[in-house]
DNA sequence: CTTGGAATGTCAACAAGGCTGACTTAAAGT
DNA sequence: ACTTTAAGTCAGCCTTGTTGACATTCCAAG
């Protein structure tokens, strides 16, 4: 692991943001933020039976109303038993809206209910109030950074699905 | 939610990066890059009956050894059955050992064997390639600005926790 | 037209890893 | 001597992931 050292310099410019410290730094950032960053949604959830899946499920169907299970199971990255789960739950408690397809009759395509709406924005609000706070803390510039690193980060496949979702809202 | 019309100029300064779609845009980067962050430990982990609890453990031993069963059970904000449940399992295949205290013979003082060491190279190389990769691709300010975001984001008393595991390694 | 395969969704059962609560043991502190 | 603290244990629960088996629907090849 050459960056180990940390003090070459390649074309003039330091690579010592690539030591292995700095790399296990932010992997430790990473670690407390997503905590910091779940905390809120999951303190709504409590109580009320709901757990991170359902927030998950409640915030995509959201982004695209009318999604078909299929098409969520892609985006979460789990079990279609893992997601139905979940999804029976919020359809029994009237929060989501499972319609049959017209076209093709195996496929339910997934609404949220005016409940549901309302549940997503109370949710949402909480997250955004984090992020919004750190983003002003930081500004415009550190922002954009951020949204680089994460993206660079992803998997492709799960980078143009993010890309696809970003697309379809403008 | 003022920032909902995204138009505003305050103080010169355009704040259009905290629109509410900037912030849902930001909310689902994390969501994708975290999970593609755990997963190349997860696969690594998948079969040896391990899971990323055993990783957060091992991870944070081989930052502070020697550090106690309360330090840790800080750290990773579980309860201690929940920890206790993976930190015998790692003492007793001989990643992990536990040490009674000196001073304080109340305490256990928890450090890696040369087994446990190997494996937290393992999974931390891992975890530090996908890292290095993304961090290389957008350049140091880029990651600056990331480092910067995630900070703001955690909660004051996990950022301490953070800024002095920090400090503990220089 | 029929029939076999693929796609979609559902049900059942299990495992990991969180949680709470009750309890023990040993050592420290007062 | 009594209380508090650190650690560990046992039991039982919940959420959310997994696989396997199964029903329904569609579509295309025979």
């Amino acid at each position: 692991m050459a960056e180990a050292f940390g003090a070459q310099v390649q074309g003039g410019e330091s690579l010592l943001y690539l030591t292995d410290e700095q790399l296990r730094q932010g992997i430790e950032a990473m670690f407390f933020a997503y905590r910091a960053f779940t905390a809120d949604p999951d303190r709504i959830l409590i109580g009320m039976s709901y757990g991170r899946a359902h927030h998950r499920a409640v915030h995509f169907i959201n982004c695209a109303p009318g999604t078909t299970v299929n098409n969520l199971l892609n985006i979460l990255g789990v079990t279609k038993q893992s997601l139905n789960r979940v999804l029976r739950t919020l359809v029994e408690d009237g929060l989501v809206e499972s319609r049959v397809g017209r076209a093709d009759k195996r496929e339910r395509h997934l609404y949220l209910t005016r409940e549901g709406e309302e549940l997503e924005r109370q949710l949402s609000d909480a997250q955004r109030a984090r992020m919004r706070s750190a983003y002003r803390q930081v500004g415009p510039d550190a922002v954009a950074g951020f949204r680089k690193v994460l993206e660079a980060m992803m998997e492709p496949e799960m980078y143009r699905q993010y890309a696809r979702l970003r697309e379809s809202r403008g």
